[in-house]
DNA sequence: CTGTTAGCGCGTTCAC
DNA sequence: GTGAACGCGCTAACAG
């Protein structure tokens, strides 16, 4: 900047606010400014920049998995959103593990985001203790924790798979099977399940016809065995709800190649209105989820509240919306 | 790190070195400062030490779509390879624009990454003139563009697409269609393309049923109206290739929808191997490409660059492989 | 509107 | 094995 600021003939200071196009520097000034900034092919240092300012322009992010593309979605809605205030991404996958979070934050916060957006509400006490010492901004999504960090942006995955079933029984269905994931290793995927038996118990119906099938995040591959695992143990099972739609997709692909008729035979529910589920044949009926608003709306709130400063600042828990979507498969 | 240092009754040098693991500490020592940082909640600032190692530790990635569950997988690769050396990944999406592209490599030189990894070899020429006076390691993936600026790993998608047709034309194909996306915004898309219609020249087929749908990246919902377009306009077409299995998988999806056979009518092959055309009925042709490889090499490129330091350095081409996958749908 | 001074929080370099 | 001085490239705060 030196450079630029020698061959424009003037200080570093008056360089560093042409940059930023920030406050009163004249015209011809400017001008001579940025001819020597293209001349030279100077970019600013925004390390340098951080460290002087005490402003990284860092949001730290967190989803569990970069490949799938409900979290893909909230990705892309947080980047969006930052994206008018020159704020930067940093983004890290967890692969579903909480010590995974742990390490990845650690390492963000060497980076001094000036927030961090989470994805669900379960960490190690560690992570919580960095992330409260840390006193930045921290927004949890995904789920209603019981205990929030702090802000929280999010909706009840409980209440979702609650709302499926009693839309199907109201269609007249009765006997509910369910397939999910084996270990706990996914929090919403726990609270969907329960959900499923919460509606079962509260429409008085049997409880049971549970399959979990594979490592969570389960995926289309495990949709085809899990149902058939089912209907061989409960054959007079009537609908399956699935924790995604993608295992549900891969049942309902396994369904039409050993010529079960899906919904006649068996219907079929997923969850999170995947694009697959919304042109597969049958389409497939699911709970819509606003992955992406809900990045947005995380995003926004980070940057209320890095402009609100720390006055004037409440926890609060934003609720977003989701839907059943009835389609062929049910 | 002051604090720590007077917490433990040394030096700030004593600490910064007992944290990086660095060189000769005392155990005594060494232990007085983990405890004081612990005590403390003490997080090294990263960019302070950047500003002194200039060493940065970020290596800046572009790729079309996060989306997109080949490039993702791609950025898995990246990150996974990355992880050991404890470099960050910076990770933008150009939404298949280059004028985006260039604005996101312009607000990623300002964090003075150590590497930079593009997909694709079709850059604007300020973007080519800022990477090129960056002077680090710059890798194209994707892609085998004409011109690299410095590093490539990729492969030539127009190949795959020959080999995959001439593949097809072995079985006893004759009448192709082919369905790909309308503009000039997805490079590999027409190079694709262009496989399609030189295998068809060398193979000495008639050319033409050739429909173009959407705006590139085009995906599930497109494939249904493409492939009835192309029907209707080339009824005797015997078989459709695709520049994705997501349209493909659209198209497959309405020809079951209207009962047209597949493969026995038309068949249908797609390009990518996404996991959705492994499990779908009938379980589709591709050519599958090594996404996290493609990943895994570029950052395992970039590593081998930083560590060779400028001397010892040649540029270089490396090609993944890439294989045709028969299926059911041809 | 522009310049000067004084750090930001580390790592480098050299001394001890 | 440890410490002191200095500087990385920039910007905040104040002065002019």
């Amino acid at each position: 900047m030196a450079d630029v600021a020698r061959h424009a003939g003037v200080s570093t200071m008056t360089v560093s606010r042409a940059l930023k196009n920030e406050a009163q520097v004249s015209s011809p000034t400017r001008e001579k400014i940025f001819r020597a900034v293209s001349e030279l092919g100077y970019v600013l240092d925004q390390a340098a920049g951080s460290l002087s300012s005490r402003k990284t322009g860092f949001i730290a992010t967190l989803i569990p998995s970069i490949n799938n593309s409900n979290f893909s979605d909230t990705a892309r809605g947080i980047t969006d959103e930052l994206e008018r205030t020159g704020l930067q991404l940093l983004l890290g996958y967890t692969d579903y593990s909480e010590d995974n979070e742990e390490k990845l934050i650690e390492a963000m916060l060497r980076r001094r985001p000036e927030g961090v957006i989470l994805t669900g509400g379960v960490h190690t006490p560690h992570t919580r203790r960095m992330l409260s010492s840390a006193s930045i901004p921290v927004i949890e999504t995904w789920d209603l924790p019981p205990e929030p960090i702090d802000q929280v942006v999010g909706f009840s995955n409980e209440e979702a798979m609650r709302l499926l079933i009693t839309t199907l029984a109201a269609k007249g269905y009765r006997r509910f099977g369910y397939v999910g994931g084996r270990t706990t290793r996914d929090s919403r995927g726990e609270q969907r399940r329960k959900g499923f038996m919460r509606a079962l118990d509260e429409l008085g119906f049997v409880p049971g016809r549970i399959v979990s099938w594979g490592v969570p995040p389960i995926s289309i591959e495990h949709g085809g065995p899990a149902i058939m695992t089912l209907l061989e143990r409960w054959p007079d099972t009537e609908v399956v709800a699935f924790v995604s739609d993608l295992p549900a997709f891969g049942a309902l692909m396994e369904c039409k190649r050993r010529n079960i008729q899906v919904p006649e035979r068996v219907a079929i529910a997923g969850f999170g209105d995947y694009e697959v589920g919304g042109f597969s044949h049958p389409r497939m009926t699911t709970v819509n989820v606003d992955c992406y608003g809900i990045g947005k709306l995380a995003a926004r709130r980070v940057i209320e509240l890095l402009q609100a400063g720390s006055r004037n600042r409440h926890d609060e828990i934003i609720l977003t919306s989701f839907r059943v979507v009835e389609r062929e498969s049910t």
